[in-house]
DNA sequence: CTCATTGATAAGCAATGCTTATTTTACCAT
DNA sequence: ATGGTAAAATAAGCATTGCTTATCAATGAG
């Protein structure tokens, strides 16, 4: 059974004249007659009766054409459909991130694509980026937001977003009195920080430098929400270390301190996805994301 | 597009490994692998990844597969309804009736097809036999129950009930005392008759024998309904004939009486149907209906 | 490093299905 | 009646399609 064989008994249904619906579907009048026929003898069945030089359509073929129908239309929808998602304009697409994703990048890249996208069916989920590469690989993800782990696997990768990060302290501390702070003075306080293995990036970062400044990182408290963090930085039990853009939540009692030490590390966020081309959904969210050049810390850090 | 083609990829997508795939379709792998690159190069898009020796199904894939199943189920079921259509065993069915067939052959005939084909649809309408013909002929109808109109049109007909006529008499009526009565004595009573066009075949059967007999049909009262008739007669206005089916119906006042006269006409009732096979369900419900030889009156006047 | 597995590619051949030409049938006008 | 005409079926030839077998290329396992 073909395309072509049920759109003839269709057209020929309403048309009723075998010599027009040839000429509508491109054929000769010989080529439909034998498709027709060869359709019916397949099935066993008459489609149509062509006595007195007058074609009807039987109740059989009333019954067949009404199927035939939908099975056209459906045939055509799948075509247009996997057109449609072949140019990313329908599908579903995976997002992953990390938490840190969801202060900036995530929500201006997002609200961009779904604006140009609208059919696209967005499914978003937060994990931590070590979970994350694993739903990637596993063909779960699509895009992940998250920070730059080493991975030697087959994924491609791109920066897309850098920020210095700032110290977070009580008002009433001697140090918030400067317009900066240096590493060496912090070290000393214990610091508030993510639980277990949401830290790995920051400990991963800060571990090397404080060790360089002959400082260990003196962790006073392990917190999992960031409004739990600066309520206890605030209330004098430590100090914590963010990026920059979570400056943007403003907290009564805790100030926003730059770290004065130089080559301090930068919060890389990169977008990871597979090489593979299986949804052409990937192409278009990541240009949606800003590019950032992969540039040493220094020269970033001049942008801030 | 071809259904083959449409089943290869979606088998192809619950496989996914060519060799399994094109043993289930019974082909080889290489006609397989030229078969869904063929589908990928028409549609233009990708529909499945054959990186590293594993197959996976692309997010287009996905989307064109969803409607290409759905398109495979129309297609089975197109050809399943068409061929147990083919035996009659579902579709529409248009019968048409004249009342009379409505007191015996019709209800008898209606309920046994019903038992035997639960998936047909019955469609019944009533109206005089002129209307039935016109209808049949424009395809409205697929079988008339009706009275032997003449007409030399391509239809077929089948005579299914025959019988004899009764006078309606009131009770206390001189002529009601007798086992039987004879045409020339009714003729002098006015006769109650239904309306217009619906007592033609009447007039017509009984019109000759009247006039042979030297008589008139004097009408006494037209109406429509048939317990009308029996009220009228049972208030002593008049007489009726009526098939003698209609005694089933038991209304007091009235008596009912076969007629002495040798040759009375009888009340036939006839299937006709088109001849062309449009509707496979025609044959079957034939098969309910009584099957009565085409004898001469007085023969089928014996074994009534 | 070799071998086995798996999908793609190549070449040949059979079958399908289209085209043109012709026949059949029925309707219609003379 | 009877020949003309319209329309579908049938026939014959040919091009295309799509299958098969054989082979190649790539990858992963032992």
């Amino acid at each position: 059974m073909d395309q072509a064989q049920l759109k003839a008994i269709v057209v020929l249904s309403e048309e009723l004249h075998f010599g027009r619906t040839a000429q509508r579907l491109g054929i000769t009048q010989p080529a439909l007659s034998q498709k027709v026929s060869k359709v019916e003898n397949e099935l066993g069945v008459i489609l149509f009766t062509r006595a007195h030089r007058r074609i009807a359509v039987t109740e059989v073929g009333r019954i067949f054409i009404a199927h035939a129908r939908s099975a056209l239309i459906e045939m055509e929808t799948a075509v247009r459909m996997a057109q449609k998602a072949s140019a990313g304009q329908v599908g579903q697409l995976h997002l992953g991130f990390v938490e840190n994703a969801s202060f900036d990048v995530l929500p201006k890249a997002v609200s961009a694509y779904r604006r140009r996208f609208p059919e696209v069916d967005l499914r978003l989920s937060e994990m931590i980026s070590a979970e994350l590469l694993e739903k990637l690989l596993a063909g779960r993800l699509d895009i992940a937001l998250m920070r730059p782990i080493k991975t030697e696997l087959e994924l491609k990768r791109r920066l897309v977003h850098q920020e210095p990060y700032v110290a977070v302290l009580p008002v009433d501390h001697p140090l918030a009195a400067a317009s900066s702070v240096r590493i060496e003075d912090l070290a000393k306080l214990p610091m508030i920080i993510a639980a277990g293995a949401k830290a790995t990036y920051l400990r991963e970062q800060f571990g090397p430098l404080f060790a360089r400044l002959g400082h260990d990182i003196v962790v006073g408290q392990e917190v999992n929400q960031l409004p739990a963090m600066l309520s206890l930085v605030s209330s004098g039990i430590g100090y914590a270390l963010l990026p920059k853009s979570v400056t943007n939540i403003n907290v009564p009692g805790v100030t926003y301190l730059p770290l004065a030490t130089p080559n301090a590390p930068q919060a890389e966020l990169v977008a990871v996805w597979r090489g593979d081309e299986t949804n052409p959904a990937i192409k278009y969210f990541l240009s949606f994301l800003p590019r950032v050049d992969e540039t040493p810390w220094e020269v970033a850090s001049r942008s801030h």
